[in-house]
DNA sequence: GATGAATGAGGATTCATTCAT
DNA sequence: GATGAATGAATCCTCATTCAT
């Protein structure tokens, strides 16, 4: 019992300096950028020596991809609650979709232009996030299209780059800017030009 | 008339060992990365000694900023060239300023990649060239909401970071994979969402 | 218990590396000088990796700055000793004074030379440090003047500087040319000078 | 007649650019060190190219050789000039060679402290230029000793170290810092302590 | 005599990573 | 599990000097 208790006890104290060496590493990659950040800063502010960091993820590249998978984990998270119980209405839950994204980027603007941005780098974890992200949307414009609700005669694909550029771009600069817009708007903004475009509304 | 003659011809040899430095110095970074590459491997290429680019460009940095210059500068003129010649049509004109993009990638595949990486990351002179692109976009919108032509509802700051995203979403992905989609495909997915959007058109 | 003794045997390993440092640097600095003795070089006389150097003084200045403090407060160390146990004789103190100097000169002629040199110069470091020795024999002149021993028609802070420079002058000269000179008679000489001039004793 | 004014004009020419660059080289020199100072920066300030520094002078420690010899036989000129037409007084004449001095550091106090730097340096040129000065000084006792008005029972070599140490701390100092003392008390204390130093007068 | 673009050997410094305790 | 002093390969950059014009 004793012993086993001991354990847990060391289990928690394990997760609990992996969780702080993964807030430090965050909050100093996102200030000053992943190459800036020295090791040893990380551990200084986690409260731990630099070899723990290589204890938990044998490397500072190790460390990051923790991070980026964590971050992409969440905001994945974030969007299946939503196609969880999706609204009925197709407009609704596309609407819905970029509102999840946005709410949780502004949750977490201190860390969001930076994550976005490994996301729209050519870094492989990158690439592999942006490509998870990538192939809902496009499974969502495929689905649509199926529906007769989106037109047919753009490549789901290609139509999914765009989309998720346009998402990542505005977003990225949000993260930085974010006194000016506020989140009505950027959703709306989004919403807006992936249903219908920039053009005047024909039946104005 | 001698003295001048060899001022010129060294002025001419000095702006040729400044290009021959750029282009290197751009292949090398397009292949194998800014960080991975050595200012001596630049200069080697470029056939002349590593003290030479400290005496052109003050620093690795130095180079790297006059590179994104250079390739802002070129790809600004493309599209200033359509604006001195305008299509009548507003669509056209759109399209136009699309395909000048999207001509100037494919013509410099090999290196777009690694440009536009930089005007997708937080990097301070990649910043400062997204910025001027959007200017450019952001005027255009707001003249063609000014003309009737666009909505109006949405901000025109905004829209024009949503479509520059849009284009640099689907672009640095197309110069990385230029065979799973021709430039016509790309020109008109971005021609189409641009104008009106994914929804199915309401006229058809 | 065993991690207290744990911890200091790494502060006591971590000082002994310091020393090593500043004993392998000063040697290498006084045979050839700041500048032409690199870093790699100090390391190696030491036994230890170069980065070790940059882990303790931050750079070969820093070096050079505690070997330079590292001195003085030998040097400063010496002549409180005489003032702690003070001889009687106001005559007796100050070529006391001067034989505590002397004495540490000859017993560190390797690297007197070096040393005092930079007491010389415009060195930052230099300069702090012979203020402070100047402040010292400042304080001796008020002190005598005060007693009636010294003449009071002379500044005690320009005194002090004339006093200093004809300590070091000579003494920078010995440190190069040993055998021109025995210790008696460079204190003699000091001692002398210092107290009544170079002129024939009037009494004679 | 035309060929001769010709050359005579380049001859001045060269002079002009010669001094030009000691000028120059000088003032560097002294606000930034030696080391600090590039010879493009020397160049630039005398209106040259770099190689032509290298014409006149071979290499940036010639150039710095020129100077010391061109000081060092200024400040020469001066003392002489006390020597051509001495005071009949001994203790006159040592007060005048004195002033002679002094009045050399303040004229040129911008300079001079860089230059006492280096007459106190081991570097060989300054080694050089401080022996000459300081045989003068030996010559100087050797007389007064044989005319009975210096004390015998120190050695001339050793007095004249220990005089011009006291000099050149005191001088260099006071061109560092000259609104801390006046000329007057500058020579003051300099004839004092090197006559009787420091001691109360015994006749008092 | 003067020029100034080009040179390139040379050295200080960095910082992710290790491993004995 | 945690520590932190030590490591050392890796590179950027400097700047006195040259020499073709």
């Amino acid at each position: 019992m004793d012993v086993e208790s001991d354990l847990n006890q060391r289990q928690i104290g394990k997760l609990k300096t992996r969780q702080d060496l993964l807030d430090a590493a965050l909050e100093l990659f996102a200030e000053q950028g992943f190459a800036n950040t020295h090791a040893s800063a990380i551990a200084e502010r986690a409260g731990v020596a630099v070899g723990t960091i290589y204890l938990h993820f044998g490397s500072k590249d190790g460390l990051l991809h923790e991070i980026l998978v964590w971050i992409a984990n969440e905001l994945h998270a974030r969007v299946q609650e939503v196609y969880a119980h999706p609204p009925a209405q197709p407009k609704a839950l596309a609407r819905a979709h970029v509102e999840a994204i946005v709410q949780y980027v502004e949750e977490n603007s201190r860390y969001a232009s930076f994550v976005l941005g490994y996301a729209l780098s050519r870094h492989p974890v990158g690439v592999r996030i942006l490509d998870l992200m990538i192939g809902q949307v496009e499974e969502d414009i495929r689905e649509g299209q199926a529906a007769g609700i989106y037109r047919t005669d753009v490549a789901p694909h290609l139509a999914a780059r765009a989309e998720g550029g346009m998402n990542l771009g505005l977003l990225s600069w949000w993260a930085e800017n974010p006194t000016l817009a506020t989140r009505e708007e950027i959703v709306d903004t989004l919403a807006k030009i992936r249903l219908s475009g920039l053009h005047a509304a024909p039946e104005k």
